[in-house]
DNA sequence: TAGCGGTACCTAGTGCTACTTTGTACCCGT
DNA sequence: ACGGGTACAAAGTAGCACTAGGTACCGCTA
C-alpha cells in the first residue's frame, strides 16, 4: 500500500468500522466487503479481524454467533452504548484534525471557481 | 491527550510538519511553537524532535546549523525536492481518506441547506 | 553566587496499531 | 477429489506518538 495510508489509518480505522456498525450490525467478512465497496480497497482482511477482537475487548460492541449457510458460523457485531460514545468521540477528534489540517493547505483554492481561469491579472500595487 | 488524537496523528503528523516547512524553513523549537499557535496544543516536544530525525534520515529535508543568541545552536530544517514530493503524496492520501470518511458520516448535513427542512416530498416514480 | 526560568536540543523505553503470512473449517460445483 | 468462495483466527513485523527524563546556554533576581 501507499505507506502513507497505512500509517494514516492508524486510529481512524477503528472509527471507520464503528461508523459502519452504527448503520447496522455486521460480521467480519461482511465488514471487509463493505469497506471495499466504500473505496477502502486495500485494507487487509486480517486487519479487520484483529480490530474486531480489540473493540470487543474494549466493550464497544456485543457479539452474537449466528450459523451460516456457507462456512463457519458468523460473529455478528452490534454497536452498544459505549461504542456509540466512542464513535461520537471519533467524529469529534476527526473534525478537529480535519479542520486544523485543512488550515495548513497552501492558500490557493480556498474559494472555488476563482483561481485557475485567470490568465491576466489587474496587477495593481502588489508587494 | 484524548487517546483518539494520539493514534490519529500517526502518519499525519509528518505531513503536518512538512506542510509547515513548506511555508518556510524552521528549527525544532520554532516548529513546536508554530504547531501550538495553529491549535495543535497537545503535541509533545520530544515527538517533534524524533520526527525531525526521521524525516532527515529519509532525506525529506536538509539541515543547517545556525548559532542562536539564546541557548544552543539551532538546527534549521528546509524542505527539499523529495520532501515536496512526500508532501504532495500526503495531501493526496489525506484527500482520499477525508473524502471516504466523510462519506461514512450519518446522512444528515451532506448538502448544506437542502435536508432537514423537507417535511413533504414529491415522491414521484423513484427506483 | 546561587537559583530560576526560558531557549534549544536529544534519547531510551513503552504501548498501540496496521500489515503480512499462514492456518483452520465449512460448503458447493465440476 | 479438487479448487474456490465463505468465515474466522493468530503469530510475527514495523512504524509511530508519548512519557520521562537529561544536557547545555543564557539573563535575571534574591
Amino acid at each position: 500500500m501507499a505507506t502513507q495510508m497505512t500509517e494514516m489509518l492508524k486510529g481512524t480505522l477503528e472509527g471507520i468500522v464503528l461508523a459502519i456498525l452504527a448503520e447496522r450490525s455486521a460480521y467480519g467478512y461482511e465488514i471487509t466487503a463493505s469497506l471495499r465497496e466504500r473505496g477502502f480497497v486495500d485494507i487487509a482482511e486480517g486487519t479487520i479481524y484483529a480490530l474486531l477482537v480489540r473493540i470487543e475487548q474494549k466493550g464497544f460492541v456485543s457479539v452474537e454467533r449466528v450459523p451460516s449457510e456457507k462456512g463457519p458460523p458468523r460473529k455478528v457485531y452490534s454497536l452498544d452504548g459505549s461504542g456509540r460514545e466512542r464513535l461520537a468521540d471519533f467524529w469529534e477528534s476527526w473534525d478537529f484534525l480535519a479542520a486544523h489540517i485543512d488550515a495548513l493547505r497552501p492558500a490557493r483554492a480556498s474559494t472555488p471557481g476563482a483561481l485557475d481561469t485567470n490568465p491576466h491579472r489587474t496587477n495593481g500595487e502588489n508587494a
